[in-house]
DNA sequence: CAGTTCTCACCTAGGTGTAAAATT
DNA sequence: AATTTTACACCTAGGTGAGAACTG
């Protein structure tokens, strides 16, 4: 999956272990097809037949909330199929649906049955974080052309297509000579979520964790 | 460092944590030069002065004994470098020096101070193995045309240099067709290693470790 | 014919020994 | 003269989209 999903995360115990992982939900019921003529997704029908779930568990679990606090925690290694059949442990998806990826911090001492297999439990011990603008349309060719721009842009395996001939604009090519430069971060802290969620409120224990995303391009 | 070495281990508490680790000591106060007319390596004068020491933590730490032994533990990311002044993690060493590489089982409970750039700490929770079979001596080029050939033929990455002119001997043709072909292995109990090492005795907790090497080749 | 699969050239990333050049 | 460093071609391993071929 490109870009890849990427969080900072704040508040865990730095003495705890965790795991962190990825799942990816259905947006809604429907398929959808793009009209090219108006740039759009529409509703073509209903969803397909539910695939057998998958988890992504970080490669980095499990690991100590310190550690996990000191880096960008990145999914660039997750990997999406339309087999149902896969046997790869990659994450099942129809094509032309609409998806949400979750980031599940999953503490240590209540991941008893956490399994690439089965669902994300759900708990005391298991906090649930989804940033609302990554949500993403499934495909298996691309449909328009900024899209494509993006990932040859951005994903430094596709470089063998970018057009070395069509200049860069003013500010694109300064930017370019800023390798270190990101996109700006979005925070969102448990209280947002909560809120987003209209959940019954979370234990003290998570009650700082802060989890921040920012799209690795 | 090719190649690699890899071993497997029986014995350990399948519920514990342990790291295992490996670091590479000097076999005697020597430097050598190579006499190609006897294809011999002689003692040329005495050892350059220590280096830091550097300790390889296997990247798989920390697991469970269950989990190490159910796998062939490898070696093969260590890498080696003949600059004292090296910032990459790499083990150091002097060329032109005969080393033995060992093997560290460390439980965790035990490991409060282990790290890259400290020795291993020795004591009640830490076992170490030897296989004198994998003594080697330290070259930045070549001193035979055995080791060459050794390493272009065993090497995936040193394809290009192979000879396919050359043909294999009737035998060797053979084992080619047997990719899953591994040679002997060798086994060594902590008793046999307490015995060679005049060592006082173990704990019962380690006296049913076991661990076995094989190149990787 | 919209959607999917497959093969391919072209990349990134990094592990090889060679041979020339540099060092001591 | 022996040893070490460096630039390089040639690999492994695997992530890209293009475009042809295939499917229903």
């Amino acid at each position: 999956m490109f870009p890849a999903m990427r969080v900072k995360i704040v508040g865990l115990d730095p003495h705890q272990q965790y795991y962190i992982a990825m799942d990816i939900v259905p947006v809604d019921n429907k398929r959808y097809r793009y009209v090219y003529h108006s740039s759009k997704w529409m509703v073509a029908g209903n969803a397909d037949s539910p695939v057998p779930p998958r988890v992504y568990i970080h490669p980095d679990s499990l690991a100590s909330g310190d550690t996990w606090m000191r880096q960008v925690v990145s999914f660039d290694k997750l990997k999406l199929t339309n087999n149902e059949l896969d046997d790869q442990g990659h994450i099942i998806l129809h094509s032309m649906h609409k998806y949400q990826p979750r980031v599940h911090v999953i503490r240590k001492d209540f991941s008893s049955d956490l399994s690439p297999t089965k669902p994300v439990p759900s708990g005391e011990g298991v906090k649930t974080f989804s940033f609302p603008e990554t949500v993403f349309t499934t495909v298996t060719a691309y449909q328009n052309q900024q899209i494509t721009r993006l990932k040859i842009d951005r994903n430094p395996f596709a470089k063998g297509f970018r057009d070395s001939g069509r200049n860069r604009t003013g500010l694109e090519a300064i930017m370019e000579t800023y390798a270190f430069w990101r996109p700006p971060v979005r925070t969102l802290t448990f209280e947002d979520f909560t809120n987003m969620q209209k959940q019954q409120g979370g234990s003290n224990f998570w009650s700082s964790l802060v989890i921040t995303f920012g799209m690795s391009v």
